[in-house]
DNA sequence: TAAGATAAGAGGGACAT
DNA sequence: ATGTCAGTCTTATCTTA
């Protein structure tokens, strides 16, 4: 405890005077005296209070980013930063900016020094660009990380390009999760063409030997009627279309995109609601012809009457 | 203008060779 | 390993109400 007992004094543990400085980038603390470093994540080695509950100890536990997958180093190193102060807040001689950028340079060298390093630098970066676009959980981003650490053990990536396996697992990440995203939407953001992400992803499969759930259209379903813009009701009835098909296996083998998106469109029309198949075509990513072939099986499977605008089941 | 019909083609799984 | 086949989905175009 003596380390949480001097940075609660502001005490740097080194030369003993009370200079302890926080830098707001980094969140490292350091002393203005000696310049010894002491990170936030040794003092996160521990939680300083008692908890006696899971929620008392999330309440009480200490904020600061978590050790994570999707960093290189997993986010354990020191970064060298790029302010023009020293840590006092005085702007640098031009000789010790100099120093300053000769150490970053071999800082950054060191840190990614090897292949593998800069293999997983490169990947997590794009990692993070997806998840912006894709507007994704941090879970999804770590168990993305995690798989394609496992893909490089399994030496995958050689011969193949790094954003399209960061792809593949990305896609893999989803489908494990229930997170409903296509394929397509995937291969868009990460500007590769959906034929190598469906490769990868493949090989993924195979490779790690794990088998994927299917995507389930009720899932499915409820993201393309938010985007769509589509009441509860619709929802409602639309689930019971699905469970319908579901339980006479009728949905095996079919884009559950597409199947959700038919019921839902059958469900529009059933409560004439004015919905255009183009709308649903739209917010599911699958064409109006898919939704067609959908609502027909499903209507004479399930045997919705249709007559002129007008339908009951 | 929305919806239905039809046809050609891509990509992948199952199966046989 | 390679080829074939049935089934799915997409793209494109035309017709119908």
């Amino acid at each position: 405890m003596v380390l949480l007992d001097s940075i609660r004094d502001n005490r740097c543990i080194r030369c003993g005077k009370d200079l302890l400085i926080t830098d707001g980038s980094t969140a490292e603390k350091f002393c203005g005296g000696c310049g010894f470093v002491i990170t936030e994540r040794i003092v996160d080695l521990g939680s300083e209070v008692r908890a006696f509950s899971k929620e008392e100890f999330d309440d009480k536990a200490r904020t600061g980013m978590p050790a994570s997958l999707a960093v290189h180093d997993m986010g354990l190193a020191t970064v060298i930063g790029h302010e023009r102060t020293d840590a006092m807040g005085k702007p640098l001689s031009s000789s010790m900016k100099y120093t300053i950028n000769r150490l970053r340079t071999w800082d950054n060298r060191s840190k990614a020094m090897d292949s593998a390093e800069r293999n997983l630098r490169q990947a997590f970066g794009e990692l993070d660009r997806l998840r912006d676009k894709l507007a994704l959980s941090d879970a999804i981003i770590e168990k993305t990380a995690y798989i394609y650490r496992k893909g490089i053990e399994k030496g995958l990536t050689r011969g193949r390009s790094i954003s399209g396996i960061i792809a593949a697992a990305l896609y893999m990440a989803c489908r494990e999760s229930g997170t409903p995203r296509t394929l397509n939407e995937i291969a868009r953001q990460s500007n590769i063409k959906r034929k190598d992400v469906s490769r990868s992803y493949r090989l993924l499969v195979e490779e790690l030997d794990v088998t994927m759930p299917v995507l389930d259209p009720i899932k499915c379903m409820a993201r393309i009627a938010s985007q769509a813009g589509l009441s509860e009701k619709i929802k409602r009835v639309a689930l019971t279309i699905l469970e319908k098909a579901n339980s006479i296996e009728l949905t095996a083998g079919k884009d559950p995109m597409g199947l959700a998106a038919a019921a839902l469109y059958l469900s529009c029309a059933m409560n004439k609601e004015n919905t255009t198949q183009k709308t649903l075509a739209m917010a599911a990513g699958v064409t109006e012809v898919t939704i067609r072939n959908r609502c027909m099986h499903l209507k004479e499977e399930l045997h919705i009457l249709v007559q002129s605008s007008r339908e009951r089941y």
